[in-house]
DNA sequence: AATCCACAGGAAGCCCGGGAAC
DNA sequence: GTTCCCGGGCTTCCTGTGGATT
């Protein structure tokens, strides 16, 4: 390369790999879904109810990560917004993710507010203040009654009917109850003007199972299943983002077959598939090349599978890093399985070693079990007979690598995690 | 068949921090 | 400031259990 040239030049003139690349990112909601047009449909037959002036019905959805759930009912909400004139009622459709609102009042508290500001726009903030409406929910303080009238009362104002959306509520049941969807759907028989029309998405099939039978029986009087996308309809998905986000020509051969295989063996995720994608034109553009090959590929699938599992290690709080820790190190010191009272042996060293509170073997017990579902390791319950009951845990990564995440640089402020360079085992 | 190990994992309750209202 | 409420992390106490051993 000529010295006289700018920094820049050899960038500038290498051809770009991308023409947009926002088209690749989850949060971009297609405009037409690939697929997906049974399921479209059946989700337009219920919720056509509403245009008619009748409540529709609850219902559920099904299907794992990335088999275009989220994308369809958002699809469908911006329809309804969009028809919603020629509608008896006014609608309106909420969408709440369960990952994030993941509590009874949290969820109560955020519709109060959504509808506390929909009434503001309709009426001006003067009048809806002279009702005695709040001028919001606060996200913590208040008794949930309270909160829960509070919201009764903002919807029930109008002759509307609000459509929620609960993203991943499997997560919000596991974690605080079906109390929510109890009161939720309960709710219809109290109101006097405005309905309720209750909008599940799960990813876990087995959901319902859960829930109390009346919940289940109101929630689940429709269920639309979303089967996870085959190679061949992945393969189609990616053709026509590609054609939207990648310049001409930069896809070398069996790039997007080999994407499309990669998702279809991870249960049809197409969000997955669009990722590795993405992340392979990266890698392609910082090299500077002019077309991403199916090397880039799985370069970006062995880089996103480390990225995450980094991430999520070093995100950990310091008594889980400092119990995987132990089983990092008993992994590294000997072959024999590793058990739970093993890993709590060197876990309780490591504390007294570094002049930190030490968790009760209960908790600990419960700190691997998490670690497990985090998939950073696996803990099978196995019987030993006459001696006992027990964890069987292994790593489920390089201990090389869970080693690097759990010793990187901790922010300000974090103490340091005692870890020795060697440990001399009981 | 009874025993017994080494835990698993449920239930209840404590403590603390954070936010709101009084 | 005090009081109330909530949620999260944790402990204490507990019952349950698969299968080798007695």
């Amino acid at each position: 390369m000529r010295r006289s040239e700018g920094l820049f030049d050899m960038l500038l003139e290498t051809r770009p790999i991308f023409k947009n690349r926002e088209y690749l990112r989850p949060s971009y909601t297609p405009e037409e879904l690939p697929h997906r047009d049974e399921q479209i449909h059946q989700l337009a037959r219920i919720l056509v109810a509403p245009l008619r002036g009748e409540t529709p019905s609850n219902l559920f959805i099904y299907g794992k990560t990335g088999t275009g759930k989220t994308a369809s009912v958002k699809y469908m909400m911006n329809e309804l917004k969009r028809v919603s004139d020629r509608a008896p009622r006014m609608i309106e459709p909420v969408y709440l993710n369960c990952e994030i609102v993941n509590t009874q009042y949290r969820i109560l508290a955020t519709l109060a507010n959504i509808f506390l500001d929909k009434l503001r726009e309709r009426y001006g903030r003067e009048y809806v203040t002279s009702l005695d409406f709040p001028e919001s929910v606060p996200m913590t303080g208040w008794p949930t009654d309270e909160v829960y009238r509070c919201f009764f009362r903002t919807l029930d104002h109008d002759l509307q009917l609000a459509v929620i959306v609960l993203d991943e509520i499997d997560r919000l049941v596991l974690k605080s109850g079906d109390e929510v969807l109890y009161n939720l759907t309960r709710m219809n028989s109290d109101l006097m003007k405005a309905k309720v029309s209750i909008v599940g998405i799960s990813n876990d099939l087995n959901f319902v199972g859960y829930l109390d039978p009346r919940v289940r029986s109101s929630l689940s009087e429709e269920e639309i299943v979303f089967p996870p996308y085959n190679g061949l309809q992945l393969k189609d998905i990616l053709e026509r983002r590609v054609a939207m986000s990648f310049a001409d020509d930069v896809l070398g051969e069996g790039v997007i077959s080999l994407c499309a295989a990669h998702a279809a063996r991870e249960h049809g995720d197409a969000r997955r598939a669009l990722d590795l994608l993405r992340t392979a034109g990266e890698l392609a553009e910082r090299e500077s090349v002019e077309l991403v090959t199916v090397a880039h590929v799985r370069r970006a699938f062995e880089k996103m599978e480390k990225d995450k599992m980094v991430e999520v290690v070093r995100t950990l709080p310091s008594q889980s890093k400092l119990v995987l820790f132990s089983v990092v190190l008993l992994t590294e010191k000997n072959s024999r399985k590793i058990v739970t009272g093993d890993v709590y042996t060197v876990y309780h060293k490591l504390c007294v070693q570094g002049g930190l509170d030490v968790l009760t073997q209960r908790r600990v017990s419960d700190l691997i079990s998490e670690l497990d579902m985090l998939g950073i390791v696996n803990a099978q319950i196995i019987s030993k007979g006459r001696y006992g009951r027990t964890k069987e845990i292994k790593l489920s990564i390089p201990p090389i690598q869970a080693r690097a995440a759990v010793q990187e640089e901790h922010p300000i402020g974090i103490e340091t995690l005692p870890i020795p360079r060697q440990l001399t085992l009981v």
